[in-house]
DNA sequence: ATAAACCCCGTACCCAAGTACAGAGTCAAG
DNA sequence: CTTGACTCTGTACTTGGGTACGGGGTTTAT
């Protein structure tokens, strides 16, 4: 059982991004225990699918989503939604991948070339 | 020479990109021919370059940076931020690709069990 | 000669994902 | 018995990158 800074802590995160997570419904405001809130191993949980699931490109509406089909075991929604995320992950890896390989090859260019109008600032154009 | 619509369009953004952009002094606002504004190529080349810059993760400060720098030709600070920027991309992709295996990985799973759990949502908790 | 379709400029608004702050309560240690 | 560290709630602000809107001015086709 955590306080919400320890809560916090052990998720990764700031205070105001749990309090903020359960304004968006994404955690749940656990009862009070005398004044102060008490979270569980469960709620940790739960915040750490959350920072997952955020590293795989999910939106915070989306992980709402997933939340609510573990509950609900709606199992071929949540391969739907993953197999939509693998697409654009692939997309995007690919985008990445491409930016990279130019600038690297500019960089190096630009290595050898001390005179003259920058490769980097050059080569963008084409 | 285009009219700030046929510029917008050329470059692939909306007219109140360009606009923003001019704003934000990563577009030169061209002299009034007239009432209207008109864009050259090279206007276009810009454009073109910022697209590509931010392709490759540059923030809009950075590239008003290396447009500046095109200007005072200064080299060695161009391929500064083109290493800073390898480095972030380098990382940034070998997030994406491990957030992806991950995924895939799961997705596999969540087909070959229909009953309990889903995988995908039990195992992104590990 | 008038309506559509542009242009100009300035300001305001949008979104996601936080982050900060104000004003109040509670609790343990010195 | 007060000081400091925490908690609570609610509301407002931030950042980056746009997007939209309002109120005007031209231009062009019909």
């Amino acid at each position: 059982m955590f306080t919400i800074s320890q809560f916090a802590q052990a998720g990764g995160v700031g205070v105001e991004t749990v309090r903020f997570y359960q304004r968006k419904t994404l955690l749940p405001v656990p009862a009070r225990q005398g004044s102060t809130r008490h979270y569980s191993e469960d709620d940790l949980r739960r915040l750490k699918f959350i920072k997952k699931a955020q590293a795989a490109g999910f939106t915070l509406d989306e992980i709402k989503e997933l939340l609510h089909l573990d509950v609900s075991h709606d199992h071929s929604r949540a391969n739907e939604m993953a197999q939509a995320r693998l697409i654009a992950l692939d997309i995007k890896i690919a985008e990445l991948q491409q930016a990279r390989d130019s600038l690297a090859k500019l960089s190096l260019q630009c290595c050898h070339t001390n005179k003259g109008p920058c490769p980097i600032l050059k080569a963008f154009d084409i």
